[in-house]
DNA sequence: CTCCTGACTCAGC
DNA sequence: GGCTGAGCCAGGA
């Protein structure tokens, strides 16, 4: 998996250029750097932001992403299984996956198909920048 | 200020 | 092997 059991603690979050931007912020930032044709998981984000354990406050913020002035690709960002957890909450349940299939993902049974070849993990593209 | 909920995840049974 | 419970943090009532 992405989230590589993480035994290791997590030091270094964010890199050099930490605001003290609300949690919100962060996410949606980090989602909105989702490359088209892309996927992440929430636990990926949240362990990105150092908050591994808490991968619902990601989806809570992917909530407030719908009133964010940029909005945020959140149709690119599912749970660890790679289903669409969130596709309800869109306009409409099927707005995610439509949206998804515009970008070359498979969906099926509201899971994304080769979700770990499409799998973009944050902590290591922005890592390496 | 206190309580509850929530687009998740892990561990236990 | 599937389901349930508990943990997590932050915002809203």
């Amino acid at each position: 998996m992405a989230v590589k059991k993480s035994s290791e603690k997590l030091k270094s979050i964010l890199p050099s250029g930490k605001k003290d931007s609300s949690f919100f912020e962060q996410v949606h930032d980090v989602a909105r750097q989702i490359p088209r044709g892309r996927v992440t998981s929430y636990g990926a984000i949240a362990a990105y932001l150092g908050t591994k354990m808490s991968a619902r406050m990601v989806g809570w913020a992917m909530n407030s992403s719908f009133h964010a002035k940029p909005s945020v690709p959140a149709h690119r960002v599912v749970n660890r299984n790679g289903m669409l957890s969130g596709k309800m909450h869109f306009a409409t349940p099927t707005r995610m996956e439509e949206l998804l299939k515009k970008e070359k993902i498979k969906v099926v049974d509201d899971t994304v198909v080769d979700f770990e070849k499409k799998f973009w993990d944050p902590a290591v593209e922005l890592s390496l920048e």
